[in-house]
RNA sequence: GCCGACGUAGCUCAGUGGUAGAGCAGCUGUUUCGUAAACAGCAGGUCGUCGGUUCGAAUCCGACCGUCGGCUCCA
């Protein structure tokens, strides 16, 4: 399988959008000169000018926000008297067109905060975007009566701005991205240089449509969500169940190979032990409500940590057992907020392929966080999946409530994951902020189809649950010593990961994940006799193949295997039932022909044994 | 949680104040068929829930629940 690019660029991500106002003053741009990045940054910029212009002109009262550029086009975001309804983009975008046939020059002036202060007085947005900036680096924009307090990064005149743009949706922003913030109505437009790529990134948007794992998932029969079980909470279906017992039994023999110990604990606790391990004070928000019984209060677990700190504790270690890994395909509970679940990506009940590994010091973490990133970089082979960027997350020292504070826990934590990254040459970015709240962590980053973010694998050197529980073994020199624990997830939790693998795979699973992966259709009734033996001997070696012996054509069997996604659709009639053979009919592929029995079980055990991502000679996907 | 939209049969959707509809899926029967949909019949809904307006509500209003698109948060 090839790398896939993003299909749909991340909405939030601001491209280049940093103009030296010297540069921001010159009006003269030669914009076939330019970088296409700029060029395009600078094209979609401006159409959020114009489309500021045309919401003033239907809400002259209208409160503006700030119109960047993004990967896919633009946004502004105003306050406004009313809700906005789609025909109001329709007369928007109608609008704008007119602005571009004008082409208007948009002509940057500079002016000191005090002409600023008085000229923005009833916008109260710029008001605050002006108490932030340095005296002398006020500019703003106008072009055919409309001014913007703006930094620049415009092209000469609307003409400039090329037609193949679309306003897209209305949404709700914070200004400046905090919920403590009054609420704004942000318009989002997608805008290219050609109507080709637009056309392009609508098919892309369709395309991202179709590998919805909500919609395969349903399609398939894989999950199920109910109103009366809960949102977010997840109704594993035969087929998906099927799919999720292959990733689990994968990974623990993966784990057990590397000297992992599986344990089981319980999915409740006593909200004691929460309040020990920090998560009382940083986690409870996200934590399901309390439940007590008998004066004792207990809550579903949010994190499986502070248990497996409990098998840690069940015995003195001796560094002579160290690292001690202890692995647990963990369940979680996990608030979310009702706006935020969605699918099986983004659930409130959960499995996390979850370890803690104990490790002596500084130098057995910093090898055990080499060992799991060599396991994360065989399991995601194994997938296919290669659309992932590494992470470095740091903690933010400037917010106290959200992290513990110890400084030097801190370095000590960051500095150790930024060493292995570098020694391992893995490109990574860093993210301040990022960190679980007992220490920073290494995370790999996933785009789904829709374009989003996500954390599937993540690597945490914790130096504090060992503290807050006192954590000891013996050492070397007979005396006691805390040890570091690496909390990691590699195929992170097992409802994102099905979301993700739907959706990568479009819903056409490898052999070896595949629900069901030959159907045997006999052509006639006078067939089904001789299907069934088919079947039973595939069925010999664990082979998951159904027999369609429905009233229906051939044509029709064929045609709903082919829906549901079956890698193998075995043809039998006169012909096979006399060879000892079954017509090999690959998904998306042609008929392979008659091949016998013995052969098709032989093949299709190999492809499932070593994972493969190809079917008989065709991409599985 | 916040803003907005939406909620009709298992699924996809039509129906905008006057007796609930279609296609697919399901069931029954006929057909026995060679690589993406045979034919016919039957059955299936107190229109998300609760309340209100009205002679009359799927349709208008309100609250709640859920879903979707964003924001914020996150595995």
């Amino acid at each position: 399988m090839e790398p896939r690019a993003p299909l749909v660029p991340a909405k939030g991500a601001l491209s280049i959008w940093r103009f030296p106002v010297a540069e921001a003053l010159e009006s003269q741009i030669d914009l076939t000169a330019l970088p296409k990045e700029e060029r395009l940054a600078r094209m979609r910029h401006s159409a959020a000018h114009v489309l500021a212009e045309a919401m003033l002109e239907l809400f002259p009262d209208a409160e503006l926000g700030i119109g960047p550029p993004i990967d896919t086009g633009f946004y502004y975001d105003f306050r406004l008297p009313r809700a906005l309804v789609p025909d109001d983009l329709v007369w928007l975008e109608e609008r704008m067109r007119g602005s571009l046939a004008g082409r208007h020059p948009f002509v940057m002036s500079a002016l000191t905060k005090d002409e600023a202060a008085r000229r923005w007085a009833g916008q109260p947005f710029k008001l605050d975007l002006l108490a932030d900036l340095e005296e002398g680096a006020v500019t703003q924009c106008t072009h055919a009566g409309f001014t913007d307090l703006c930094r620049g990064g415009h092209v000469a005149h609307t003409g400039e701005i090329p037609a193949s743009f679309k306003l897209t949706s209305i949404a709700a922003a914070y200004w400046r991205g905090s919920e403590k913030n009054p609420q704004l109505q942000r318009v989002y437009g997608a805008l290219f240089e050609t109507a080709e790529e637009l056309d392009a990134f609508e098919r892309q948007l369709e395309e991202a449509r179709r590998r919805d794992h909500r919609r395969i998932g349903r399609d398939l029969k894989l999950y199920d969500l109910f109103d009366e079980v809960g949102p977010g909470h997840v109704v594993w279906l035969p087929a998906g169940a099927t799919i999720r017992r292959e990733l689990e039994r994968w990974i623990e023999d993966l784990e057990l190979d590397r000297g992992y110990q599986h344990v089981r604990t319980p999915v409740v606790a006593k909200s004691e032990l929460y309040k020990r391990s920090g998560h009382w004070d940083h986690y409870q928000e996200a934590m399901y409500p309390i439940m007590e019984r008998e004066g004792e209060e207990y809550v579903l677990r949010p994190m499986n940590c502070p248990h497996h700190i409990m098998v840690f504790e069940s015995e003195l270690h001796s560094y002579r057992e160290m690292p001690i890994r202890i692995a647990e395909l963990g369940n979680m509970h996990r608030w979310e907020k009702s706006g935020q679940v969605s699918g099986m990506s983004r659930v409130r009940i959960m499995t996390l392929n979850d370890a803690h590994i104990f490790c002596t010091g500084i130098e057995q973490a910093e090898s055990e966080v080499e060992g799991v990133l060599q396991l994360m970089e065989e399991v995601y082979g194994v997938l296919g999946l290669k659309n992932y960027r590494y992470r470095l997350s740091l903690g933010d020292p400037s917010d106290t409530t959200k992290y513990v504070h110890n400084p030097p826990m801190w370095e000590k934590g960051e500095a150790l994951l930024r060493r292995v990254l570098q020694r391992a040459r893995l490109p990574f970015h860093e993210a301040v902020g990022e960190a679980a709240f007992y220490g920073p962590k290494i995370d790999v980053q996933f785009q789904t189809a829709a374009g989003k973010d996500e954390t599937l694998v993540t690597i945490q050197v914790d130096f504090h649950l060992p503290n807050q529980f006192g954590l000891e073994f013996v050492g070397e020199d007979g005396e006691r010593h805390q040890p570091i624990i690496v909390h990691r997830g590699i195929l992170s939790t097992m409802e994102r990961m099905v979301a993700l693998l739907i959706e990568e795979y479009e819903g056409n699973f490898p052999l070896w994940l595949a629900p069901t992966q030959a159907v045997v259709i006999p052509i006639a009734d006078r067939h089904v006799e001789y299907a069934r033996e088919v079947a039973a001997q595939l069925k010999s070696h664990r082979l998951r193949v159904e027999v369609d012996a429905r009233n229906e054509r051939m044509n029709g069997k064929i045609r709903d295997a082919q829906l549901r996604k079956i890698p193998y659709m075995l043809v039998v009639g006169d012909r096979e039932a006399e060879a000892g053979a079954a017509a090999v009919r690959v998904r998306g592929g042609g008929d392979l022909g008659a091949v016998p029995v013995v052969e098709i079980a032989a093949e299709l055990r190999r492809q499932r044994d070593e994972k493969s991502l190809m079917l008989w000679n065709h991409p599985a996907q």
